[in-house]
DNA sequence: CGAGGGGTTGACGCCGATCAAAGCTGGTGG
DNA sequence: CCACCAGCTTTGATCGGCGTCAACCCCTCG
């Protein structure tokens, strides 16, 4: 088996060890779903499996490492800073989606990677994925799915969060949130502030000010612990007639 | 030869006849530009090649027609629309780009694509991409490579066009009509100041004001007919400091 | 010549950015 | 166990930018 030139086992705390991807039980939802078993039994490269903290860089923007992370558990926001500092969340993804696939036409991240929560993910060489793709077809299939779904969310981050006033794009992010980052129980976590503010470009306190409304008018309520559920209703009333 | 069953020959103005893709001179940045010319020679549906007048809708939202299409010359918008009347542009696409690709995933288009321009393009069947697909796979890696681009330029829109105040995002798009739409005299056609301000989410009179008072300041000029230029470099100084 | 559409400019009022200060909460250490 | 602190959230006060409405200009076309 190929060495692992990056990471020194054993001290990184962050490795789970190597992803078996022949027995993933969630292979289903994952980059690889449509390849067989036996695709994994002569990779060059290992794939691992980690962990990583809240507020963890997976990657950084117009670096070139040489990974691709399929998301298994948590959430994971694409950020842009811009040249003074401040900066914008252009996607927020979670399960099943596949990060840095950037690195198939070009050379470096198009964005910063951070954890949200606790992120559970596979890391993927490059390399690996250009080989299975050309022994599976359907792996390429698979890639234009995944650029087809975070195309559509940058078109609706356009439509629907740098659109109307702040109340509308507050209103659509908790839609957002209720309707892709709920858990099996219909509740969401309520992400901070400047994450919210960062999303749809309005200030921090522009934002705290419509969640504090929207929680005095029962719109917004918290339901366990950090979890919180909204009234779907009313917050699409407001996304159409502020 | 298949019958075309939507067109009725010859009462179509905007039809200029077959595209001949194997002779085509613009092939290597078009749609097919990998395959080899005997691709073409046992096409199942025909590829035909039009020429429509600025305003023409090519497709609407939510409708499922079957066709790709490969913009040979001109701009063509993408268009949402809110179920308030209001509408918003999401991309700007010129020669080489592809649009409707979003059929090789699902059944509808996700956006409405108008002609701003006169435009020049290929109309391609869903099915004869699929067929060529399958036997050529160099074709997904080009749908990928489509793809990619095109969540670049969504990105670019959230982060460049869709942040910072009205000052800044006009000069932003003035910056990008510059950069992706300059013909070989280094001169843009100036929009019309409604879809300016349905680009990036402001007030008509408010884009009118900025480009007049950037043309007051000699910052953007008449070069000939109605094509423009401007100086980057001051343009580049107010997306920073506004 | 008049009508109509797009662009420009002015006046006004409101939304939201900014600055500042005061709650709240979770974590740390005495 | 409580005091304290740091970071986040909430709220208030103020001011500027921009949306809105309206008038006017310019050009094209009938």
């Amino acid at each position: 088996m190929a060495k692992d030139s990056e990471h020194t086992f054993c001290t990184n705390a962050e490795w789970l060890g190597r992803a078996h991807c022949d027995k993933c039980h969630i292979r289903h939802l994952m980059f690889f779903s449509e390849l067989p078993e036996t695709a994994f039994h002569k990779l060059l490269q290992p794939i691992d499996h980690y962990i990583y903290p809240p507020g963890s860089v997976l990657y950084e923007a117009d670096t070139h490492k040489k990974f691709i992370y399929s998301i298994r558990r948590g959430m994971v926001k694409l950020v842009h800073e811009a040249q003074d500092g401040s900066c914008r969340i252009v996607r927020l993804l979670g399960p099943g989606a596949t990060i840095g696939l950037e690195l198939l036409e070009g050379e470096d991240y198009h964005h910063t990677a951070i954890a949200v929560n606790h992120v559970d993910l596979c890391k993927i060489p490059v390399s690996t994925t250009r080989q299975l793709q050309s022994e599976y077809p359907a792996l390429c299939k698979h890639v234009g799915q995944q650029l087809q779904e975070q195309l559509d969310l940058a078109d609706q981050w356009i439509v629907a969060l740098s659109t109307g006033t702040a109340k509308q794009r507050v209103a659509q992010l908790l839609l957002i949130m209720e309707e892709f980052f709920s858990d099996e129980e219909d509740a969401f976590i309520l992400l901070n502030r400047e994450d919210m503010a960062a999303m749809i470009g309005i200030a921090v306190e522009t934002v705290s000010r419509m969640i504090a409304k929207f929680k005095r008018q029962k719109i917004l309520y918290r339901y366990k612990d950090n979890r919180f559920m909204c009234n779907v209703t009313a917050l699409q009333q407001i996304t159409r007639f502020g």
